[in-house]
DNA sequence: GTTATAGAGATTGTCTACAATCTACAAGCG
DNA sequence: CGCTTGTAGATTGTAGACAATCTCTATAAC
């Protein structure tokens, strides 16, 4: 008899509050530019002020957030060129991951994608917002996943980090939810079919608009 | 008049262990696996737990250390697949660097690189080691800063970080420095000459040599 | 009126002590 | 003998107090 249980709750205090630090600034509820102050954040988790620095540290280091000795912790701003740059670097790396998926050809590993894309569509079609989006993340991430390079996987949970802020602080009011969704179909079509460079300029051609999109209408703070 | 001297030494405790440690670790005198204890650490540098453990997360963040709860923190382990998948990050990041670099076409940044590619000649026709590879490093990350590409610099920090640490590992017996230093002449040529697909050709090759030769005969540990 | 300066308050940096957890080994039990 | 369980020592995790530094404001000097 094996129950299966999981293991109850064995994060540490600092890794909670790096979590939940982490979500609140990628879901832009901590916005860009505020400051956090140690004590505050420590008093609001209701936790001492060391784990809250070791977590500050971390963000610190992820470029979430920048500290200033002396002075503060503050959300990192973003800029309209951080945009760009971010999305650049964004095709660079899962242009690489597409690139070593289909040299690799194991075509078993598409069924995953495939998954994602047909989930998608559906909520698309449900008009499910967030359901578009958290797919949409889990298509890219695994993307990379099935690329099997551990380093490029570290590289971009620091990207893919960035991409959700952005995300969640520019204004969508022109997001049509099924293209998005159906977006991801022809790339799937490409990859399945072995044709690289087509898959590989659909890929760009994908990241690219979204970046351009986004970019466009970058209300440049302060 | 302006002395141009730097700040005495406004580092706070946690950054210059931050900086010994790593620097001990790029550097070869802690070895992958060692086990780092915080207690030892602190008292070796004179100071509390505190700062080191906020070093230590940086370090965990950055991938030189790896941390388990209650168990201890350990220098990161390198194997042969990590070493090649760091070369295949390298050639990845630095030409995206040179393609930006040469689409900016700006002549007047690569008198910096030329500097660096005669002193490390003299360098090498010295017979200075150290020197020849200050100036290798100092060129590949010249290479990418004048990108003018803050997210790639930040990234490439961490990758030429774990370069680092395995020229620092590796048994470099079958290195000819002159070869090396001379090596980065017709890459800057080529540049020069504005012929984008031959440095980037000549780039890809040395970067592809020079893992190629590491990994080759990387003793895998334990 | 402008500048320099001193002090108060707030915030970060560091230290020390204590709590929680892990590993290893020994004692108890079948 | 083999397995579980309990205890000791070591190590990491957290808390709270104190020190160092910064910002801001009020005051004094010119």
């Amino acid at each position: 008899m094996k129950p299966n249980l999981p293991p109850i709750k064995n994060m540490s205090i600092r890794e909670q509050s790096l979590d939940t630090l982490r979500e609140a600034i990628l879901s832009g509820e901590l916005k860009p530019g505020q400051s956090l102050k140690e004590m505050d954040l420590a008093r609001q988790l209701g936790v001492s002020r060391a784990p809250i620095r070791e977590a500050l540290r971390i963000l610190n280091s992820e470029g979430l957030v920048e500290t200033i000795p002396y002075h503060g912790t503050t959300v990192t701003r973003l800029t309209k060129d951080d945009i760009e740059e971010i999305y650049g670097m964004r095709m660079l790396l899962e242009s690489y991951a597409l690139e070593r998926v289909m040299a690799a050809g194991e075509p078993v590993q598409f069924q995953q994608l495939r998954n994602m894309v047909d989930g998608m569509v559906s909520a698309g079609d449900r008009g499910d917002l967030s359901a578009v989006n958290g797919l949409d993340r889990d298509f890219h991430d695994a993307l990379i996943e099935v690329s099997r390079h551990h380093l490029l996987a570290a590289i971009w949970q620091t990207v893919a980090m960035k991409v959700r802020q952005v995300m969640a602080l520019v204004n969508r009011r022109n997001t049509n939810l099924t293209q998005i969704a159906h977006n991801h179909l022809p790339l799937l079509d490409a990859m399945e079919a072995g044709d690289t460079a087509l898959a590989q300029q659909i890929l760009r051609a994908h990241i690219a608009t979204a970046g351009d999109l986004i970019a466009e209408d970058w209300a440049e703070p302060r």
